[in-house]
DNA sequence: GCGACGATGGGCT
DNA sequence: GCCCATCGTCGCA
């Protein structure tokens, strides 16, 4: 796969309802271009974070600084620091107003594979970024882009539609990690994943 | 292959 | 002070 052909995906996309940006996630391009050249690659695995009213979302404690940037205009970057050492990359979606976002979770390896390995050094290819903290450290993502407009021409991250997008099996499965989250949340099928094969 | 667990610091009550 | 949208290592099979 190359990126001459692929498209930048434009802000109306992320404006739709989150699980069917989550869903439709699966299979683009996350890029973040260097001066080496873009790394990245197919997103594989995503999780939808829905409102005030969902308990594991950020948002249900309401407007804070933190969260401020997922009552904004969707398509923008929701970077946050978690368990003391992680940086976790998120997608703003749904109109401005309404505190929605979609997690990255996994992305298959396929530019700038040579960096990738060495800030994944040590690890198996496999390892490289199969969870959202490892990631963004593939990808040097972290508080630098929080809030950054994944939807403009010129920002250096961005999502995009692969010239030729293969037709992917979905599955979907409950969220990952919340372990003491109330029902329905803990277990509604929010998180979308491709289809091994 | 699996389950247990420690690291480590910001956000919120 | 408690809670994490996690990862890597350890022990064991």
């Amino acid at each position: 796969m190359d990126l001459d052909g692929a498209s930048r995906i434009p802000r109306g996309f992320f404006a739709r309802s989150t699980l069917t940006v989550a869903r439709d996630l699966i299979g683009k391009l996350l890029i973040k271009s260097e001066a080496a050249g873009p790394v990245g690659g197919i997103i594989r695995e995503t999780e939808a974070y829905i409102g005030e009213e969902d308990l594991a979302c950020h948002a249900k404690a309401g407007r804070t600084a933190r969260t401020a940037v997922m009552y904004g205009e969707p398509g923008h970057a929701y970077v946050y620091f978690n368990y003391g050492m992680h940086w976790l990359f998120n997608i703003v979606t749904e109109p401005a107003g309404q505190p929605a976002a979609v997690l990255i979770r996994a992305i298959e390896p396929v530019f700038g594979l040579e960096r990738i390995r060495m800030r994944r050094s040590g690890r198996a290819p496999r390892e490289w970024t199969n969870g959202p903290a490892k990631l963004c450290q593939a990808l040097r993502i972290d508080r630098a882009q929080n809030g950054l407009d994944l939807c403009a021409a010129e920002s250096l991250l961005y999502l995009a539609r692969p010239a030729q997008e293969k037709v992917i099996r979905v599955t979907q499965t409950p969220r990952v990690g919340l372990n003491n989250v109330p029902e329905p949340w803990k277990s509604i099928h929010w998180r979308f994943l491709a289809h091994s094969l």
